[in-house]
DNA sequence: ACAAAAGTGTTCTTTGTACACCCATGT
DNA sequence: ACATGGGTGTACAAAGAACACTTTTGT
């Protein structure tokens, strides 16, 4: 009912949306969220829509300082991408990294799309992906066994991003976003290698990750239930939220609700 | 005459813009392109301007694989960068390099704007900026005394723009764009310095650039009549177009005029 | 005791740079 | 001769990583 055209302007104007990968480290291998779409084109793609913008007068209204409306609008594009992660894939994350837009006129089969690309990272323990409005389902895909998907730019979108992540002088302190609200620096270890796709010396990124780790110790024994039991010195256990630089999607969760 | 609202959309859509950082150097200080607005809000602003965009039936048969339309359409972002920078400016740049999207809502106090932005390196020599339709003025300014800019995201564009350049992991190919059609090595060791904001040594660049310009010495020795002259070894001449790694504008211009 | 975790010290490589000193080539 | 450009060799510094080895701490 009523899908009237009521925005009209002077001169054509593309749609924009956002698209997020989000990536997280699970079974040893390096695995993103997909959403598998309802509408045409269907099929398998990166979790994202439309930025939200208001009509002129609100638009005018934001734009000269007032406050923005509370429902259906973006205020910023890192904006409209966490809430359509949230509404459509029922992830919220901690730090959201923009790759860049793309905008090729035949990206998209529908017409004209300009969408601009974010990552994040994301341990799996804290989301329960959940199919939104727009999607029929949820997945965690495996990224070496991608299935085709319904964007054409959206796997060289996903390949961008993994480039991003792997040739870096990306910080460390980023890879804590992959862990669980408490891990140890064994398990930090063996995420970070299969994030970056390369080995590295388990005392060398000890070195470089333990800084981050100082304030975030859990001295509490009996928190060690999680840890590796054996006849052997138990892991340190680190609390996320604690560790300098870490993004903790719960807070983020928590600002998002109040 | 005729400025219907003619494109109209069940959902609200933002403008889409690219504005585009130029620099050069000149005059041993490191500059910018800017340009005087003729429509509100004047002042001083990067050059830009909107995507062109087909109607709906366009676009569907571009997205289909047809050919795009020779007129008023910008098949990519970076098309779009192109075209404004030519018709607004008069400047035809070779490497394009994105920055990123900047859509908060209250970066336009004329509605919602989502721009891309985009910086490029220029010689002066090459160019003849001249004010276009939507332009009082076009005028080279020194990043160091930069004027009040029309959007306060500007100026923030422009010094992301400016750390890219120097907080360096760019390959030094990308400052041969500064250069102009023939070149010395000691004037690009000036101008890379002053580019870069840093001091490096002489031979240290030299080792780094000169592989790129093996295939491009000019031997003819009527050539040097450009280079100082003196009481000393004339400098070698190198030609840009041959040099591995320069985007040279003139090709690009000439590609565009074809 | 054993095994995994934690921690330390050393070496190696890479990369970029400075620096010193050579030769080349014009007036 | 001399001033500037071109070129080479060496040394140095920092960062990242590998490697070897020790210590810790539980069963």
């Amino acid at each position: 009912m009523m899908s009237d055209e009521r925005h009209c302007y002077a001169f054509a104007r593309p749609s924009v949306t956002t698209d997020i990968a989000v990536f997280t480290v699970d079974n040893a291998q390096l695995q993103i969220l997909l959403i598998e779409r309802k509408e045409a084109p269907t099929g398998w793609a990166l979790p994202g829509g439309f930025l939200q913008v208001g009509d002129r007068r609100t638009e005018l209204a934001v734009a000269r300082g007032e406050p923005p409306p509370k429902q259906n609008f973006d205020f910023s594009l890192e904006d409209c991408a966490r809430r359509e992660l949230r509404e459509e894939a029922g992830v919220s994350v901690g730090a959201l990294h923009q790759l860049g837009a793309f905008g090729d006129a035949n990206r998209d089969v529908r017409g004209r799309y300009v969408t601009v690309a974010y990552w994040a990272f994301v341990h799996k323990s804290q989301h329960r992906p959940k199919a939104g409005s727009d999607a029929k389902s949820v997945r965690w895909c495996q990224v070496s066994t991608l299935p085709g998907l319904a964007f054409h730019d959206h796997a060289y979108i996903i390949e961008q991003a993994r480039g991003s992540i792997a040739s870096q002088h990306l910080d460390t302190a980023l890879f804590l976003d992959l862990m669980p609200q408490r891990f140890t620096y064994p398990e930090f270890h063996r995420t970070y290698q299969i994030a970056t796709h390369r080995t590295i010396d388990r005392s060398s990124l000890h070195r470089r990750v333990l800084p981050l780790l100082r304030d975030a110790v859990i001295e509490d024994a009996r928190s060690h239930l999680a840890a590796p039991r054996g006849a052997h010195r138990p892991p340190t256990m680190y609390d996320k939220a604690r560790a300098v630089g870490a993004t903790a999607a719960g807070a983020v969760a928590a600002r998002t609700r109040s």
